[in-house]
DNA sequence: TTGAATGCAAAAAATTTGCATATTG
DNA sequence: CAATATGCAAATTTTTTGCATTCAA
């Protein structure tokens, strides 16, 4: 048998008596594809994308709240006005978001391990920093505008 | 004279030529008193503590906007519902928000510098960690629930 | 069959904007 | 006096919710 892609899906959904839909698999399917994305990229991206079933709004934020549930996407407020979902799978990334262009980028996230164990030495505070999101800018916009982030 | 707390507000302002408004005064006032709030935090103290002139909610949005401009408050998503800001002079400081109870404390920002330094080394990514996140769950809330951030 | 999930429409939150009026410098 | 800022009301944008219907197991 072919296993496909969503197999922790259907583990993870059954395991709590709840059920895989074609809706579910699909959302699932569009954050692993774009990296990152809001709802709204989510729902923009299944509306390109055409296919069956048509996926609505509400359904949209119910899937993504309950894949964060499940630990198959974690959320991060990258852009200022909505959250950002993203894969798991991918564990251990630090997200850099450029203030200047807006580019996300990820990085290996040792560096934030020891971030966490300090705090947690100092404070007994258990940071996550699995997927932490770090504002600041990229190498090219500083070279192009060395100014501190500031809009016009 | 007195210069009062106030004055970097005043001379930030007069260099651009801008005015300095007691609603400014305000709402930089408060949210240097609650070391952390959302413009509605910010709405409910001011409308709390009464006084003159009454603050408007658009005016609250434009003030902390502006403020931060000019860099005297932070913003900073600790909240999943609305952004939060703090005063600036407060500079390096972590802000440990906790999935458990909801509390965020501070911690000072000393491991976040190496963090920035080890991602400005491999990445050419200049990350302001001068006011960074960090999720997770608190000393208390550990003790008292193990099981990882999830919610009934 | 049957409880869970979806779609739809309406409601809530949160933030932004236009414009007449009031204020600061 | 002139340009900026405020208040107010309306419009946007983002997210949530109630409920009848559909669907997965």
């Amino acid at each position: 048998m072919t296993p496909g892609p969503s197999a922790p899906l259907g583990r993870a959904l059954r395991a709590r008596g709840l059920r895989l839909t074609p809706q579910r698999e699909r959302v699932l399917a569009v954050v692993r594809r774009l990296g990152h994305a809001t709802p709204d990229d989510v729902l923009a991206a299944l509306r390109a994308e055409g296919g069956t079933p048509a996926v609505d709004t509400s359904t949209v934020y119910r899937a993504l709240a309950l894949l964060e549930e499940l630990g198959l996407v974690a959320r991060t407020p990258l852009d200022r006005r909505a959250d950002s979902f993203h894969p798991v799978e991918h564990g251990g990334h630090l997200h850099l978001v450029c203030d200047g262009c807006g580019a996300v980028a990820e990085a290996p996230a040792r560096a934030a391990g020891d971030l966490a164990a300090d705090v947690l030495r100092r404070t007994g505070f258990a940071a996550d920093v699995t997927h932490l999101a770090l504002r600041g800018r990229c190498a090219a916009c500083r070279t192009t505008t060395p100014e501190p982030p500031e809009r016009p």
